[in-house]
Parts: structure tokens; sequence; C-alpha cells
DNA sequence: GAGATGGTTCGGTTACGATCGAAGTATGAA
DNA sequence: TTCATACTTCGATCGTAACCGAACCATCTC
């Protein structure tokens, strides 16, 4: 009977909605403060503080010690994955947060997976980069075509000095709120940051959600554009439990 | 702060041990009854019950009802990958059983995953699919090739009829004691239950762990070699029936 | 029908863990 | 030095949920 890892262990790190809000606030791909955790989560400074070392004693976050401040990130994108994954699964049984909130649009639209991009954006570009032959698809994995390294590299990607890093360089990860892939990996990474950089899209505050310049937006409309039409059904959640 | 789907009321039915023993029981993939996995969570009935009803509550688990026994399996393979990817996951982080139990070795060896071979067989049967060019990997995905289709044709697996299904056919599913890829999706299925039907192989009672007869094994390892040489430590004496 | 087996529901106990106030430590600023 | 900020540790409270005994319902056998 006793077979195996064990799943409870983590299960329970992760059960408690205090320490599955600190998970989700990390989700957003940056360092935060214990004190801005405890804000996320709700709770105070104490609890947070009790939260945040058993989150690490579990191996989920590390903790980086700069003057007085203490920052947190998720401990690699291991975690990452398994949090996106294990969201993934919920929002397809419907455990959907009780009151939707009015940031639940934006973060559809476009969201941070950790350190790529997510959300509707996140999708329409990986879907565009296939449609334009730069992405191939087999089975479940993606892989960078020569055209694709190409392409990319005209707007800046640097995709040789990708490959020499240990990450994959293409990953597919599945978008909770569209339910469908978008690309992570190495390059997905290094497009979000390159939006930024240019100055497309920036982060928001508190909020896992991504907001588009309209130039940046007009500008990465053009740059992934889709065939089909933008105007595919949505595929619904049903929310009953 | 609060946004997207919520994960901490997943993380809470797996969190609970009880819940915890019976999932990893159900991914034996054979279904159970309530007293069986009553047996195997090391609670009692009346405890096993409630745990059951708030599992199929959280959409995890499904129930069929057949005279007076109640049989409960995962309700879908989504089930069976998310609790492979928590299992992963903690191993890495070293999230083992306290106390490694004699089963382990075999388990090792050759375990089923929800449906599918894994362990240290599963992974060398993908191994060798590989190198002998039946199935391709790009990226994390896989697919079978035409000479593939052929060869598995041949051991007696109907891959055209495993087409017509609507799950994907080849599926990489990461297994946790060997931290690399094996081979999931209905190819993977009916590979395994070809082994069964063939004789090599039989389940085993109240563990995952999967028995291979002597000749079963020595037809299996002759049917999937591998170029590197199997010399390479090959450990576990098992020690069940 | 009676009896046996499989499973659920109810009620009450218990234990664990989340929570916070208060006090304690570390780092930086004045 | 003194004060302020950031965070941890301690101690106590409190709620919830896991747990089991007992009673109850359902299905099969005889």
């Amino acid at each position: 009977m006793k077979e195996g890892p064990d799943i409870a262990q983590i299960g329970s790190l992760i059960g408690d909605p205090a320490r599955a809000n600190i998970l989700t606030a990390l989700m957003g791909g940056r360092a935060l403060t214990a004190t801005e955790l405890a804000a996320a989560a709700g709770v105070t400074l104490q609890t947070a503080s009790a939260h945040l070392a058993k989150l690490e004693a579990g191996g989920l976050l590390t903790q980086r010690k700069q003057g007085r401040h203490r920052y947190f990130t998720l401990a690699d994108d291991r975690v990452g994955k398994l949090l996106e994954g294990i969201m993934g699964f919920a929002a397809s049984r419907g455990h959907l947060r009780h009151r939707p909130g009015p940031k639940e649009p934006a973060l559809r639209k476009a969201r941070i997976c950790y350190d790529h991009l997510a959300g509707d954006y996140g999708v329409r570009m990986l879907d565009s980069l296939i449609e334009a032959g730069s992405i191939s698809v087999m089975g479940e994995g993606l892989s960078l075509t020569p055209g694709g390294e190409k392409h990319l590299g005209s707007i800046g990607i640097d995709v040789s000095g990708l490959r020499s890093s240990r990450r994959p360089l293409c990953r597919s990860c599945l978008d909770w709120s569209e339910r469908r892939a978008h690309l992570a990996g190495s390059l997905g990474k290094a497009l979000l940051s390159n939006f930024f950089d240019k100055g497309w899209a920036r982060r928001t505050e508190n909020s896992r959600s991504i907001f588009f310049t309209p130039e940046g937006e007009r500008r990465f409309l053009a740059l992934f554009p889709l065939e089909l039409g933008e105007d595919i059904e949505q595929p619904q959640l049903d929310d009953t439990p």
C-alpha cells in the first residue's frame, strides 16, 4: 500500500489556501518579499512567515537575502510547470475561484506563466508560429525549424545563445484558460523578455496579467497573424462541480 | 491576488494521507471497491467512504455500481497524468516515504502507471523503440513511424484500430523513479495489455508493481534490446511471488 | 422470509494546524 | 546611539476535518 513518492506532502503544501495564494502570486515570476506575499495571501506577516518556511522546507521556494529584505521565488521552473499543470486540471474540473473578479478577463487575454507568455495571446503566438512554419509540432512536442530560427533572429532573438543553456528551447505548456498549448522553454522566455525590452508590454502590479500598450498590441498582432480569423470558439469551462 | 483556478482545492484533496493512499492505489489502473481502498488507505470503511465521496465530488474519481459493490477508478487519464506528475516532482525533491519498504525495488523495475508500463522496463521499452526507429522524438513529443507501425503490427498491436480512438496514440510520461520518459497514450496501454495477454507478465495484488515471468522477461528483453549494453547495473531481484 | 455482506449516514471525540498578539532578532537609516 | 523597518519565534486560541462506533440502507444468498 505505501508505495512510491509521498504526494500527500506536496499536496498538503499546495492545499492550504494561503499557501496556494502565495504560490500563485509567485507564478508571476518575480521575486517578492515576505510582506508582499503576506498581503497577497491575505494573512498577517507572522502567518505568512510560517507558510514560507514550510514551502521552502518542501523545496517549492527559495529565498535570497538582500539587505533586510527576503525575496522569495519559486525554486525552479519545474515548480512552475507543476503548478500550471495543477491549474489546468483544476480549471478543467470547474474548480474556479468563487468570485471571478474583474481581473479575470485581463488574465485570460495575456498573463505571465512563470517566465513566458500565456493566455489568449500566448496561445495565439504559438499558433501563429506553427502556421508560419517556424515551429513544427510532433505529438506533444515542439521544435524550432531552421526557417523559424532565421525568422526569430530577425526580431532580435539570439537562438544559438539560447541553445547553450541546459533548459529545453521549446516546450509546450498547457494553458488553463484556453485549454490549449502555449510556448514555454527558454525560447518562450526570450520572446516575452523581448516584448518587455521593446516596450510593447509590461507587467502589472500585484497580478499575473500583462498589459500591452496600444502600439505594442498592434505590433504583436501584426507579428503573429492568424490565418483562421480571430474569432475562434472559446471552449467554455463549465463551472459546476 | 485571487486569480485563476483554485489549486488549493485539489491540493487539499491530494494532501490528506488517506486520500493520497487511495489515489496511489487507484494508479494501479483497476477498479477497486470501497473496502479494498479502505484497507489500502489504512482507515476504517466509514472514513474511507467519506474520503471517496470527497474525491468524487472533486472530480478525481468515478464510481460504478455493480451489484452490492461499488467500484472506484480514477476519473480519466488526465488524473493519472496529474498524479504521476506530482509523484515525479515529489521524488525529485526527495519526498519519499519514510520506510522504503521491500516492494520499492520491484516498483522501480516495472510498475503500472494508470494503464501503461512504467519503471525501468517502461523506460527501456521506449528507449529501444526509439533506437529501432519505431518511434521518433521531437522535443517532448513522440510519434509512431511507418516502420514502427509495421514492427508493432508484427507483434500483434492493431495500430490503425488505436488511431480511431480520441486518445493520443503516443504520449510521453515522466517516470518518477527513472526520471526519464516512458511511453503512455493508447499505444502504451495496448502494449502492456499485449504483455498481459501473452502471459509474459501479470499484475500483483495490492501493489502497482508488475511481475514478469522468467520466460516473459526473456522475451521482453529480446524484443526491446538496447545498444548501450545491459550490464550497467541490472538491479533489483524482486521479492514478490 | 432470515442472514450475510457491502456501503453510507449520523453523532461525538479528538488532534492537528492555521491564525494572530506579543516579544525577540537582524539590518539599515538618522 | 537610537529609531525604524523587515522578518522570525513563541505561546495560546480556535476551527475544522479526520476519525471511529453505532445505527441504518441496499443487495445478494439461502
